[in-house]
DNA sequence: TTACTTAATGACCAAAAGTCATTTAATAAC
DNA sequence: GTTATTAAATGACTTTTGGTCATTAAGTAA
């Protein structure tokens, strides 16, 4: 148990040790990764039991949504601070593609969202979620509409697609294979991953896909 | 156990056997889902007892691996099969959108294969897994070049990105929020799952992408 | 000082992946 | 036809995990 803080009573107490519980989330899986976190590791990283754990929270994977709440916020606020009038299309998604590639949470999480975290997450966290990404979306759309020479509509529409590329894009990088390629990988199989260079594919396409909506195809 | 095959001492009564176990877990994936899957149900499934599914694969990821590898096979066959000459950019996406939506297994594993499947499988099976994604993705990319009038090169660029975008597109489907769409889904998040048609927002962004690498750009 | 509320605890359960000594079909040797 | 040999198949076992819940005790109010 904290020292200062042994039982939570009034609601900013439990605040208080919510986010003890998710700053020691957030270093944990940072440093072991999504596969290797566990509930009751994430206990003694907060200094708490396992049982309180689910005081707090209803699953595991609430934890995860959570922490994905919060570093969407972080990235969408990163982001858009970044925004100069100006920019291209190309500099325009690279500053997407490089902020959202420096959060260390933002893609892990991002890129497992839908097919693990969102199973097993009580429907009131799943719609309240949505609706901070709807508010993000918006936001980033807003202001990069100006910069991209779009309407708001267009906007929307861009920032929705860079987020569909980013995951695609980004998969590779996600598998195992990535980290040996040091390693005794056949040439073969490495040139592929080459190939695969999420960060040239995305920026690639995405500029594709910024043309084709500027220009109403 | 088997009626006809008690025990598998050959090359080739092993094989039957592993088909066996791979025929009952085609069905019972395509039946539960992957969350549900169990290897304890899958022996069940295959008549076999658990201990006899780790004479035949390393670990259940490794079931999962060759289940997408068969997948990719038969899509790519049943895709390629129905190119026709003088199919518009329109058509062609069209197509590889719904032959890939049509096999229940593709899609679902297509989009757990780095993040989940690929941890905890042999680098043996991965480099297989590798080479004959490579083999599928030329083979494909020969048949599109004249349908698309790209040279090769070109086709296989947009092979690589259509898979690319078709994972990223399709992701929104593989959540909860998708099968609660009917129930009591807030206005506002149920119109934002609206937007995100994976089929609208992939055929959309597949054509855009290879006008931009048809005009090289 | 006492009674009360409820945050925190940790022993517990169920499920699931993976292991391995033992059993026993199938084949080979005689 | 009988016996010896090989290794496929078994199922009891371990370990690890997410999640539960009766019990304990910290903090508050009477």
């Amino acid at each position: 148990m904290t020292a200062g803080l042994r039982r939570a009573r009034s609601e900013e107490q439990k605040q208080a040790r919510r986010q003890q519980i998710l700053q020691a989330a957030e270093h944990y899986v940072t440093e072991v990764g999504y596969e290797a976190f566990s509930m009751a590791k994430l206990a003694q990283y907060s200094g708490v039991v396992k049982g309180t754990l689910y005081l707090y929270f209803n699953t595991r994977e609430e934890v995860f949504l959570t922490l994905y709440n919060r570093s969407l916020q972080r990235w969408g606020e990163r982001f858009t601070q970044c925004l100069v009038q100006g920019m291209s299309d190309y500099d325009y998604v690279k500053l997407l593609y490089q902020t959202a590639s420096a959060d260390g949470l933002f893609i892990p999480l991002l890129v497992r969202l839908e097919h693990v975290i969102e199973h097993n997450v009580a429907m009131d966290s799943l719609v309240a979620s949505k609706r901070q990404f709807i508010n993000q979306i918006n936001n980033i759309a807003n202001q990069s509409a100006p910069i991209l020479g779009l309407n708001l509509h267009q906007a929307v529409e861009v920032v929705k697609t860079m987020g569909v590329l980013l995951v695609g894009a980004i998969r590779v990088d996600q598998g195992p294979t990535w980290r040996w390629r040091q390693e005794n990988l056949p040439a073969d199989v490495r040139a592929l991953l080459d190939s695969f260079s999420s960060e040239r594919l995305f920026i690639k396409n995405a500029c594709r896909i910024i043309k084709g909506i500027r220009t109403n195809d």
